[in-house]
RNA sequence: GUGGCUGUAGCUCAGCAGGUAGAGCACCUGGUUGUGGUCCAGGAAGUCGCGGGUUCAAAUCCCGUCAGUCACCCCA
């Protein structure tokens, strides 16, 4: 701390060990569960073309508008890191075919997300998440199934403060009408000139301000609900049906829209009251036509995307014990080169042996080798001093009970091996 | 882009009616010529974010600036 240094960019942050073992498990959890269910793993690049994001996002989110973080490259060409990912898996599922195949297909990922904002608790100008998305099919039963994954991949984490949110927007047919119908009722509002320029532009993404006035200004708008067709609304209800079949609670909230254009029909949240204002944790929906939008088939899709940091925020705030933590099976402790260049070999033997083993270096004392061996929380300490090497002997000593025996070198591996019931 | 709050040791913070820095935890050494977790003793560690101003004197007051943080807009 004396120099100027170095620092991460605004809005970025270094995950560090430990915790940075809970951020690996998030994202093992989520893999595992879709794995489960017969996605493949995809993995598309970090940035694509701007124009992807500016079709597929939509031109008047604000994730276009704002967020993004768009170059040029000395080639020419106009880029942007990614700020989601379905656009790109989709496209990347588009180019390489995969929709002329069997249908239909399941895919899952997990990457780094980039967006331009003003950082707050949970909200980061680089963050990860895991995604999976379903493509061709209107099945609902898809929507039900990625719903439920992501819960159960809550619950294997040990978070119990997830809240499902659920809403459907209806489907292309029977949307415009609602729109129009909420558009009708905002204009007669006394908003204020950005919002009233949202109307306009997207008149459901005002029902997702915060704003108390805004809300209380909402009361009386019409609900999407009423209207649903009646396939769109069977569909809502079949997918209702299905999670409660599964046992996944779930709340219906009308007011629920996210700031992504190419959502239709389903769309849920997953939420969690432990992250400050940021309460979402995961989200996702039904995206029928963007597909279309990208200029490729009719190609209906569903899909969520996880917050790998926001899940990690909320199981601390959860206090939900870190999971994954590095442990160590043995720490070995040398006295002097000639017992470092003995116990070396005996670690190497051990990690070969699949033993996790750690060893003191730099000639540190007895007493500060022991200490460290205690804070490692390896199981066993092995201690060789010039006593032990003139009688061929490692001094095996428990860091539990205190109990130490001596084995001979020959015997270490097999030895820790069996006391560690591998 | 707008607003609130905060910047003192590795971490968490105290000190702010101005007199050139403290605690707890962590770390290192010793108490035990070869043994950790408890205890005891000692030690190392800070241009008090940065710049300017007021003053005999500024971590403390004033101005500016940078950074962090929380919140709004929005979202993972």
């Amino acid at each position: 701390m004396n120099q100027p240094l170095f620092a991460a960019p605004k809005g970025t942050f270094d995950h560090v060990p430990p915790r940075a073992e809970t951020i690996l498990a998030v994202r093992d959890a989520m893999a595992e569960q879709v794995r489960r269910a017969g996605f493949g793993y995809i993995e598309t690049p970090s940035f694509e073309e701007t124009a992807l994001f500016v079709r597929g996002v939509g031109e008047s989110t604000d994730v276009v508008t704002k967020e993004m973080y768009s170059f040029t490259t000395k080639g020419g060409d106009d880029v942007t890191l990614r700020p989601e990912g379905t656009a790109p898996v989709l496209r990347a599922a588009l180019e390489n075919n995969l929709h002329r195949g069997a249908l239909p297909v399941k895919l899952w990922y997990s990457g780094s997300y980039y967006r331009y904002e003003r950082p707050q608790k949970g909200r980061y100008r680089h963050f990860s998440q895991v995604g999976a998305e379903v493509l061709g099919t209107e099945d609902p039963a898809s929507d039900a199934e990625l719903i439920v994954l992501a819960v159960d991949a809550y619950r294997a984490l040990g978070m119990t403060g997830v809240r499902v949110v659920l809403n459907s927007l209806g489907s292309e047919e029977s949307r415009p009408a609602y729109r129009e119908a909420l558009r009708e009722y905002l204009r007669g509002l006394d908003l204020d000139e950005q919002t009233a320029a949202r109307v306009e532009a997207n008149p459901l993404r005002v029902l997702d301000d915060k704003r108390p006035e805004i809300q209380a200004a909402l009361a009386d708008a019409p609900v999407v609900a009423d209207f649903l067709s009646p396939a769109d609304r069977t569909h809502h209800d079949t997918v209702c049906e299905l999670l409660a079949e599964a046992g996944v609670p779930f709340e219906q909230d009308p007011r629920l829209v996210r700031g992504l254009d190419y959502y239709t029909r389903t769309l849920f949240e997953f939420v969690h009251d432990g992250l400050g204002s940021q309460s979402a944790v995961g989200g996702g929906g039904r995206y029928d036509g963007l597909s279309e939008l990208l200029g490729g088939p009719r190609l209906p899709g569903v899909g969520w995307a996880l917050g790998v940091e926001r899940t990690a925020l909320a199981l601390e705030a959860e206090g939900v014990p870190l999971p994954g933590q590095n442990g160590l099976d043995v720490y070995a402790v040398p006295l002097g080169g000639e017992a470092s260049r003995h116990l070396f070999g005996v670690a190497t033997e051990l990690r070969r042996a699949g033993v996790r083993t750690d060893m003191a270096v730099g000639g540190r004392g007895l007493k500060g080798a022991m200490k460290a061996a205690d804070r490692s929380g390896a199981r066993f300490a092995l201690v060789v001093g010039e006593r032990d090497i003139a009688e061929d002997e490692v001094q095996v000593k428990d860091l539990r009970s205190g109990e130490q025996e001596a084995v001979s070198f020959s015997d270490v591996v097999p030895h820790v091996t069996r006391r560690l019931g591998h």
